[in-house]
DNA sequence: TGAAATCGTGAGAGCGCTCTCATGGTGATC
DNA sequence: GATCACCATGAGAGCGCTCTCACGATTTCA
């Protein structure tokens, strides 16, 4: 038995025969032999393992129940195909192309990226580096020409806002995310749409940073600059959690005085007294559909650049 | 100028003229180059890898922001050594066979073990296949013979429930964590051991798992058994969170009738209403010291076998 | 029955690096 | 000035696998 036999069989290969197949297979159980992953990948040339990249400082991906809803589902789908899934945070400007050069050096067969922010140029120098990289959530440049996952955040907002209208609200106000990120842009975009379909006017907008204390000093500011308001849809739920606690800190009663809309659907959420409703994201689903986009890729099989996955309201009792 | 030079530049080996070694460091430079690490680890055997292994069910997983933390703690420091973190989850008993096989197999260098149920013997096979193993929390059985990090369980638990007595509390209940882990035995001992000191009786116990729904049970029924009760030091965070509503449920206050005090100190313990007091554990400290432990062991150099961190108590409103 | 096509198998090169060993040059010692 | 020790460097083997190519056996077709 040759070592370019067993090879084949364990590669799979369709030109074995079926004894030949089995003697091998035999052989492999008992001594337990798993193949050197390093020797494979130095002739394949493929490292068979993807980067999963937090572009996010530590602090914030700690604090943030979303990453590991993203890192779960897409290590299903990884370990599924039976890659490995190597986990990297970089925030800095240095971290950044530390993690571009290892990645050109063949160290990961893709990437794929979380918490984009801004005008950021990494997806576009990994795929310069011949490095197929998916991103979570639409870049602010040149979204028609790199691969990204989201969830319809327009939608979403327009959706909350909607609820909210035809639960017989007139002021309703909006705390944004951060304006540098897309998630942001879109959920004030839907907001202000689903606004002016309803030929309601709208009060002054506050910005937030999908945090809690952000959300609670952007609520004091529109409590203080419109005591008319009857709502609110918040960018995040934290930022919402952040505004109820302005509203009681305010003397106002929630649901009963303000409505409250959030998006997400952290735990928190359920938790939050009173209970949060809110517009739940497919988390796990969105970081499976990003690792299903970037095994195609990597298998040459046409993907589409985007994905987006649709949203649900969750009715709890803040609106 | 010979590849062999060249290494030896790239590797930090001593033995280089300056001359050399800033010829090569510039070439380097030049063309961007990033030594293959497939090619390096066929020759030197070293994955430069180390797995992240959670032995839990993905939901559980999902759910704990325990997890990230440790995550968070450990990749900071493998980073720094200039190793890959390689993410993994294994609950079931094949899982945990494809696992040994996979890190058997020299495609690891060591493995970080979280959340270890009973008597799972996961660490011991993979010591005796020279996978070098750090654990999360001491493990139930051969606690003498496996590397592990782990919080003062038995402490804080004693802490919280000395805190409950030193503020007037006499009929102090407890909330265990699951029987089958560490944490949850520990805790049970330090909450029993304070009371003892005390010279105070103990309330029926009643058992959780470390979750909301558990905890809310469990209060329900201590309530039931025994309505004097002015205090509970429940297990975890999510449990003490599942008593207050049972409190409130049976139409009882928070505090002026029953003290709560929790354990963990996740970001919901601040976010509950009211404010959860607890028992903080350094979550990403312990990952920090289980990659240290690892590293050390792979380097060869002596490191301890058991490692405790301190915990604190947190007061806010709930004690 | 002979030539061509098909298929399973083995031999052997080579992926990019590290590391041992041999070599030649330099400085120290007697 | 001869000998030795030491150090920087180069040559070359080899890590464990994949993959191409050649070969012999079998089948197919004229």
């Amino acid at each position: 038995m040759s070592r370019a036999t067993a090879s084949r069989v364990l590669r799979g290969a369709s030109n074995v025969s079926e004894q030949a197949r089995n003697a091998v297979l035999d052989a492999a159980a008992e001594i337990s032999y798993a193949p050197n992953r390093a020797a494979r990948s130095l002739v394949t040339g493929r490292s068979e393992s993807i980067a999963f990249l937090v572009a996010e400082t530590e602090d914030r991906l700690f604090s943030d129940p979303f990453f590991l809803g993203m890192l779960r589902g897409a290590q299903t789908v990884i370990a599924t195909a039976g890659l490995q899934l190597v986990f990297t945070v970089a925030s800095t400007e240095d971290e950044h192309r530390r993690f571009i050069h290892y990645a050109a050096g063949g160290h990961v067969d893709g990437a794929l990226v979380l918490s984009l922010h801004g005008r950021d140029q990494l997806p576009q120098q990994l795929e310069s580096n011949r490095v197929p990289t998916v991103l979570s959530g639409r870049p602010l440049t040149e979204a028609d020409r790199l691969y990204f996952v989201d969830s319809d955040n327009v939608g979403g907002a327009a959706m909350a806002t909607e609820y909210l209208i035809g639960s017989g609200r007139r002021r309703i106000a909006t705390i944004t995310g951060p304006q540098d990120m897309c998630a942001g842009q879109d959920r004030l975009a839907g907001y202000q749409q689903a606004l002016a379909a309803a030929g309601l006017s709208a009060p002054p907008v506050a910005h937030g940073r999908f945090s809690i204390a952000s959300g609670q000093a952007a609520m004091a500011e529109l409590l203080a600059a419109d005591p008319s308001i009857d709502a609110v849809f918040a960018a995040s739920d934290l930022t919402a959690i952040g505004a109820m606690r302005a509203i009681v800190a305010a003397g106002r009663r929630v649901f009963d005085d303000i409505a409250v809309v959030g998006f997400d659907d952290i735990g928190d959420a359920e938790l939050a007294h009173p209970a949060l409703t809110t517009v739940r994201q497919p988390i796990a689903e969105m970081g499976r559909a990003m690792a299903n986009r970037l095994l195609q890729r990597i298998a040459g099989e046409p993907a589409p650049l985007q994905t987006v996955l649709p949203v649900e309201l969750i009715r709890r009792e803040t609106a």
